[in-house]
Parts: C-alpha cells; sequence; structure tokens
RNA sequence: CGGGGCGUAGCGUAGUGGCUAGCGCGUCUGCUUUGGGAGCAGAAGACCGCAGGUUCGAGUCCUGUCGCCCCGACCA
C-alpha cells in the first residue's frame, strides 16, 4: 500500500515554465519525473512505478513469444562500432569518452553489433537458429534537441531484440512474431496505436515498419488512407506516377523572356499574364523547380546534386535525409554557386544538369516527371525560361528520387483515393535488418551440407520510457492523468474525507482489506488535508478508481468514482471489498 | 547550425542603475478549520544561471559562456 501521507511526492499547482506538451507538464506536476539534466529525467516513486509496470508488461509479452532476455553493459569500447562503421557515421549523437589510459569508448546508442558479436561467439551450426535475443536497457544518444520531458530524451529506455535466421523465410516468419507480439503488447498498454510502412534509415536493411501512437505533439508524419487503411510514415510513401501521357500534340519548346521570376509565384503570375493557355491558367504544378543540394557522405566527400520538383511542392527534407542516410544534405549557398558557374540560380533548368551536360551535376527528378509530360523551366540564362518543355523529348534526367513533399489529398499508393496526414509518436520500430550487421562482424554458421553462411538478422524495438509519456500523452483530461489500469500506480486511490477518527479507521480497514484481496492501493490518509486538496490530488494522479470515504460513510456507503468517466455510484460499505476487487479485475 | 524570447527561493513570478530583492503556491510553528486547492498569527528558505567588464553603486547596462522555450535549418 502506498500512502500519501508519507509517500515521497509534491504535486505542483502550476505548469511548468519549461514543459510545452501535456505529458511532460502533467508528469512533472503529479510529481511523476523530475528533470536533472536537459534530455535526463529522474523518476519518482509513483513515475517509477508506472515504468515498471510498462517494463512489465513488455517484458512478459516478449517472454510468451519465446525471446530470451540477456543484459548488456551500457558502456561499450569502441572496436565493434568500428566494425560497422558506425563510430564514424552515428556522429555526434554518439556519447563518447575515454579511460584512465585514453582508450574510447561509447555509451550504448544501440546494441545491433553487441548482439551479433555475442551470438558469432556462442553458436555456430544452423541447429541453433532461429534464435530472438531481447533486452531492456538503457540508451545513451546526444541529441540536437531534446524535447517534450521524456519523449525524447538523451537517456531513455529501449527494449531491443534481435532475431537470427539461416534464411530470408525463417527471417520473416521471426519478423511476424515480433509484429504480433508488438501488436499484443502495445494494445495491453492502452495505447491507440497504428502501423506505418518506414524508410530502415540509420539501420540499413529492407523490410520495417513503425508502430506510431497517433496524437497532435508526436515527432513523425504519416499518411493514412481512410478508404483501404493504407498507412505510411511520410518518408516512406510512394509517390504514385501519373498515367503515361502522350506528348504527340505539344508544339516544339520555345524560350521566353519572363523578367523578375526567379520564383515561382513570379514565373506563374507572369505566365499567364504574358502567355496564358485558353484551357485553364498556369499553375505551379506546370513549372518544373530545380532544387540544387551538396551531399556528404561520411568519410566527407561532397558531390552536388539536383532534383526536379513540380513548382508547386517542396523537397522534404525528412524524406530526402532518409533516402540519402547516412550521407547528408544541405542546400547550395552562393560558394557552390559560384563553383558552377552553368548554373543560374533562380533559372535552372534541365539542360545545364545531367551528368553528360556541361556541369556534370547529377539530376535526378519527381515521380510525377514522366515521358511526355510537359513543362516550365528555367533556361539557364538570367530572366529566360523555357515553355513547352517536355521530359523524354527535350531533356532526360539521370534517374527518379522520391523526396516532394507530401501533402493530404495526394494519391493513395495502394487505391488511387486521397491520403490524409496526421502526426504520431513512434513507440515501436521492427526492421529485416538482412545480412548487413552478420556480414561486418562475421557472424556465419554451418549450414546442413557443411557450408559457411551469413546469418540474417532482424531488430526490433520498443521505447519503453517514452511509452510512458505516450500514455499520458493519449490519456489525460484537464484535470489530469488518466492510467490505463494495467500501468496505473496503483488500482485504487482511497481517499478519507473528514475528520472523524472513526472515518480514518474505517479507510484504513478499508485498505488492508482491498491489500488482501490483490488490489493495489494508493491511500490518502493524510488528516491536515482538506478533502479538496485530496480530490484534486487524486483527478492529478489519474489513478483508475477513486474511491472516497467521507460522508455517506454515516449511512454505510462509500462512494467509487470512476476517473475516465466521471461517474460515480454508492457501494455499502459492507460489499465494496467483493466489488471493488471484482472491478479492479476486469 | 541560424533567428527570437527567457534564466530571480522547491514551483509560478514582480522588480525606472539607488535603502534590508517583493508577491503567490509549497514548507515549518501555534490556534482555528475539514466534501472541491480554508483562515489568522509568526517563521525558515535566494552567492538574482555562471565568468568577466562599465559604474561611487549592477538583479537591472555591456561582453562572453552555460542552460531553457519557440521558430527556422527547403522555397532556386
Amino acid at each position: 500500500m502506498l500512502r500519501m501521507s508519507t509517500l515521497f511526492l509534491r504535486t505542483l499547482r502550476e505548469d511548468p515554465a519549461d514543459a510545452e506538451v501535456p505529458s511532460h507538464k502533467l508528469l512533472v506536476r503529479a510529481g511523476f519525473i523530475r528533470r536533472v539534466a536537459p534530455g535526463v529525467f529522474t523518476w519518482l516513486p509513483l513515475g517509477y512505478e508506472v515504468y515498471r509496470n510498462v517494463e512489465h508488461i513488455v517484458r512478459s509479452e516478449m517472454n510468451a513469444a519465446g525471446f530470451q532476455e540477456v543484459h548488456f553493459p551500457a558502456l561499450l569500447p569502441r572496436e565493434p562500432y568500428e566494425l560497422t562503421n558506425r563510430w564514424t557515421e552515428y556522429g555526434e549523437t554518439l556519447f563518447r569518452l575515454q579511460d584512465r589510459k585514453g582508450a574510447d569508448y561509447l555509451l550504448g546508442p544501440t546494441h545491433e553489433e553487441m548482439f551479433t558479436l555475442l551470438v558469432k561467439g556462442e553458436y555456430s551450426s544452423y541447429k541453433d537458429l532461429p534464435v530472438s535475443l531481447y533486452q531492456i536497457q538503457s540508451k545513451f544518444r546526444d541529441e540536437a534537441r531534446p524535447r517534450a520531458g521524456i519523449l525524447r530524451g538523451r537517456e531513455f529506455v529501449m527494449k531491443d531484440s534481435y532475431s537470427f535466421d539461416i534464411d530470408d523465410a525463417g527471417l520473416q516468419v521471426s519478423y511476424d512474431r515480433h509484429r504480433a507480439a508488438y501488436i499484443s503488447t502495445f494494445t495491453r498498454l492502452g495505447l491507440e496505436f497504428v502501423i506505418v510502412s518506414a524508410m530502415s534509415g540509420a539501420m540499413g536493411g529492407s523490410a520495417s515498419e513503425e508502430f506510431l501512437a497517433p496524437t497532435p505533439v508526436g515527432e513523425d508524419s504519416f499518411v493514412h488512407c481512410p478508404s483501404c487503411g493504407y498507412s505510411a510514415n511520410v518518408e516512406a510513401v510512394v509517390t504514385v506516377a501519373p498515367a503515361a501521357i502522350d506528348a504527340g500534340s505539344v508544339p516544339a519548346a520555345h524560350v521566353e523572356q519572363t523578367p523578375s521570376s526567379g520564383t515561382i509565384e513570379a514565373l506563374v503570375s507572369y505566365s499567364n499574364r504574358d502567355f496564358a493557355r485558353a484551357d485553364r491558367p498556369w499553375s505551379g504544378a506546370d513549372t518544373l523547380k530545380n532544387v540544387l543540394f551538396m551531399i556528404t557522405a561520411p568519410d566527407g566527400t561532397a558531390t552536388p546534386l539536383a532534383i526536379g520538383v513540380p513548382g508547386d511542392r517542396e523537397i522534404d527534407p525528412k524524406r530526402l535525409e532518409a533516402l540519402l542516410h547516412p550521407s547528408e544534405a544541405r542546400p547550395f549557398e552562393d560558394a557552390d554557386f559560384e563553383r558552377f558557374a552553368s548554373l543560374v540560380k533562380g533559372y535552372i533548368g534541365p539542360s545545364a544538369l545531367g551528368e553528360q551536360s556541361a556541369s556534370g551535376v547529377r539530376y535526378l527528378v519527381d515521380p510525377r516527371v514522366i515521358d511526355g509530360s510537359r513543362w516550365i523551366t528555367g533556361a539557364d540564362e538570367p530572366s529566360r525560361h523555357f515553355y513547352d518543355y517536355v521530359a523524354g523529348r527535350d531533356f532526360t534526367a539521370d534517374g527518379q528520387i522520391d523526396v516532394a513533399e507530401v501533402r493530404a489529398g495526394d494519391a493513395c499508393p495502394n487505391c488511387g483515393s486521397g491520403f490524409e496526414i496526421e502526426r504520431g509518436i513512434e513507440i515501436g520500430h521492427i526492421f529485416q535488418l538482412g545480412r548487413k550487421y552478420a556480414e561486418a562482424v562475421g557472424l556465419k554458421v554451418l549450414d546442413e551440407h557443411g557450408e559457411l553462411i551469413t546469418v540474417t538478422m532482424g531488430s526490433y524495438g520498443i521505447g519503453v520510457s517514452r511509452a510512458v509519456a505516450a500514455i499520458a500523452e493519449q490519456s489525460h483530461d484537464d484535470k489530469g492523468l488518466i492510467w490505463p489500469r494495467e500501468v496505473a500506480p496503483a488500482d485504487i486511490h482511497l481517499v478519507a474525507a473528514g475528520k472523524d477518527a472513526s472515518l480514518f479507521e474505517a479507510a484504513e480497514r478499508l485498505a488492508l482489506e482491498l491489500e488482501a484481496a490483490g488490489v493495489r492501493v494508493l491511500y490518502d490518509d493524510r488528516t491536515s488535508v482538506s478533502p479538496g486538496v485530496k480530490f484534486n490530488d487524486s483527478e492529478l494522479i489519474g489513478i483508475p478508481t477513486i474511491v472516497i470515504v467521507g460522508k455517506r460513510l454515516a449511512e454505510g456507503f462509500i462512494e467509487v468514482k470512476d476517473r475516465r468517466s466521471g461517474e460515480r455510484r454508492d457501494v455499502a460499505l459492507a460489499d465494496a471489498v467483493r466489488d471493488l476487487a471484482e472491478l479492479c479485475r476486469v
């Protein structure tokens, strides 16, 4: 039993000034967490209780799926991360340190290398596989901008699993088992979630899905199709190319004077004034905008890249970054333009781009730029644009790249109807890694013919500490938190509302009987606190059932209130233990 | 990395270069009070983020630095 009179807890009446999102404000106000450094938090007793409940659910679902728990150190040597080049690729996000001899260490941001090496050290036969191992561990990432309390911290707890199989079919089975285990885990956690196709990002590999908890404060945008159910992270949305176009009737390309038309907006309005079309006005979608980036590889090599997109769309930096990873992209700066004199800023057209062109800059275009499509685009001279410039006839790109911004209403790649865009918190991520890590560290086993084969892997993560915040984010009201019963710090918040000693005696007896019946009780036994304070605290803390021993005790009743719905009913004291034990078992 | 805002007691905050840095919440003592954040009386609690500088005098002005929040890091 937890007693409010002695519980290490101080609730705050006001929101902390540095908190922006509801989960952060409420977890601090209700005394669940306290900040100790940017992106680094302490769990207080109530918060740690919730954290442990979440951890317990995750662990029990992993065990039920037949995965085995191990535990690595968070402090790791440099060498394993050299094998996969991540000592370099992880960049500034990696917490690095040295021991007294000057040897390099790191605080593990994720543990693929360690798991792969562990299996390599123990197993050497196909008969040992498949196997799936996991751990629940603190991870450290020196995020550029930690934010939103526990939602994006620099130290956080992750459950990470890894599967090891001899072939692709086995990997698919392991992947599907993790997927199923994740669905039951998040369901038990009381989280609303969607599963979206995703980019594999830093992990490499191919198939990958994210579990997102929809909420407006989420950091990931995803598309969702209301008619067919298709969901995907915006980074992974596949643009539907328009139907093939016959450009036979389009007049030959011609260059026109277009003064002061260095922006798409100016170009469109100028075109509508001086070169108006008969059927409809020009729009940004008729223009082909060519954007230049400098791409820097992890080894520091920089190469320019030109991307052509319809002028009404921007390039989505997150989609670009996801596609190029681990290389990084930045837009061209003036110094870059000086190096490529044939590129006229504001009037860059396909004729100056491409590996075969004078500039030699690799040129990739949006999937909407199909052969036969007709464009207004830069003529590579100040104040001049091409009209009726047809892809495949007048220019050819070096290839395609799908990084234009995704908008609500764009065509669903699955069924063609318009999809919606929502935001969500990434609470889980599952990948089919393939053989990248096994190859890097040399994880091979003998197959049934005595041949050495490289093991194929999957990697699977759940943000355990983040899940606490995600639940808080999805489950609160203006009065405070509302915990799903299985993760709540207690089943019942028992409030003694009054001053009579007999009332406290009755409440005490009820609390003890409930505990004996297996009900977890937080008992507000404070004698010097007014009922109003106790009611407010109980709503802030968010235990699912609030029981009041007060005014109605004289008639033999207690009051039972549901935190979520606010419904209250009277229960005879004599029936209380049985009634409440039943309620809490639901 | 760029721009903006902000750092004053555990929390929220006030404070024209000028006396002992003020208020609310919380905390402590006493009395009173107990169904929606009670009242009265008293008390403790602040190296005003840190380091320099200007000044007779700095919480206040200047520089640097650290931290927090927001926006941007795409518009050719």
